[in-house]
DNA sequence: GTTTTTATGTTTACAACGTAAAGATGGAGG
DNA sequence: CCTCCATCTTTACGTTGTAAACATAAAAAC
């Protein structure tokens, strides 16, 4: 039997970051608020308080848990893809964290520092550390060094980049923006040979 | 005699744009506030209906009004730097992009789309095409083309990047700043020749 | 098995927010 | 002088995050 299971509503904390992220899926990040998350969960606006100490703190949960899943969606594409250089792996985790950034764009917002109430919960922190290693591992990959974290800064710069410009359209008009993108991730990669 | 000149206060509107930069420049931008605007400006927490018919237009036209400061930003750094050959006024321009980055925070994180409820006046529009045309002059100068489109994505989507995180302390700890961004600047520029 | 404690909910309350509408004010134009 | 209307203030409403007081039911103590 778990120790962790909640007295009255069965398992309040996981319902209400399932809710929170299915509105964030839903809603803008801005429309997200505490009290929406919890009329979706079914319990008063005041529920969440004993088991996140703010909002913040509920935020932060589902930011790591992004995180985690962002992981996971890189290591796939890097596991899926035919071309086994170093640099088609890249490429391929480049393609992979657009699409990502793309499909939750408000978790991603969340990821990425777009609240500033949002906290810097030990898990979440664990999370992007996890995020960041397996992206200057890929780097590494290629320059053949245990570690490039300068390589692995300007990947994450560019990628990151080109997620957030493409999300807030601050893009030009007259983009053909698929083109783009892949001559973007070409010159990111190519950027590292200078490394 | 100013047509535009207001009856009451004597130039209310100018005087609320000022507020808000300095209460951009004094306190994060989650807690600059219509009503914090208008009380550092002095009137009453109605009184910016006038003349903006939203926060978001308020912040929208600051946001303008940041980007044409951040045009003449990079413009004189060009300008004053010593290399004359393009690939160094580009470097001149990415530190002056940084710098603008960080001096102004709370602005630029306006600018690119922190806040959701941000008009997108016509002077924004304007404003944040004149500094993508000018970005677009620097790459095309140094490819040798009248137009770089695909190039000019790929400095921004690089410096972009590098500002937000840096910005939104997403950046791993033990990293050497300076050095770093420094490499990222360089890399972007090695990557162009890729275009 | 009864009582007490504690975890987990609800209700109520408060200060702040953006926005809207109604009332006051004073310069501009007839 | 008088009217009009742009401008500013006051008041009001619904929303938010947070906190405190209260209710409830499960767990723990005896």
């Amino acid at each position: 039997m778990d120790a962790t299971k909640p007295y009255h509503h069965g398992d309040l904390r996981e319902q209400l970051l399932l809710a929170g992220e299915q509105a964030l899926a839903e809603m803008p990040l801005e429309q997200v608020s505490l009290r929406e998350i919890a009329r979706r969960a079914g319990v008063s606006h005041a529920a969440p308080k004993h088991h996140f100490a703010s909002m913040g703190d509920l935020l932060g949960e589902i930011a790591a848990r992004g995180f985690q899943k962002f992981v996971s969606a890189l290591d796939e594409a890097a596991k899926h893809t035919t071309t086994q250089s170093p640099e088609g792996r890249l490429m391929a985790m480049g393609w992979a964290y657009l699409r990502f950034s793309e499909k939750h764009r408000a978790v991603y917002s969340l990821m990425f520092g777009k609240m500033e109430n949002m906290a810097m919960t030990p898990s979440m922190v664990q999370a992007s550390l996890a995020a960041w290693t397996q992206l200057e591992n890929a780097v590494a990959a290629i320059t053949g060094r245990n570690h490039a974290p300068n390589g692995a800064l300007h990947v994450w710069s560019s990628v990151h980049g080109l997620s957030m410009l493409k999300a807030e359209r601050r893009l030009p008009p007259h983009l053909m923006l698929h083109a783009a993108e892949e001559n973007t991730l070409r010159m990111m990669i190519a950027g590292l040979k200078e490394l």
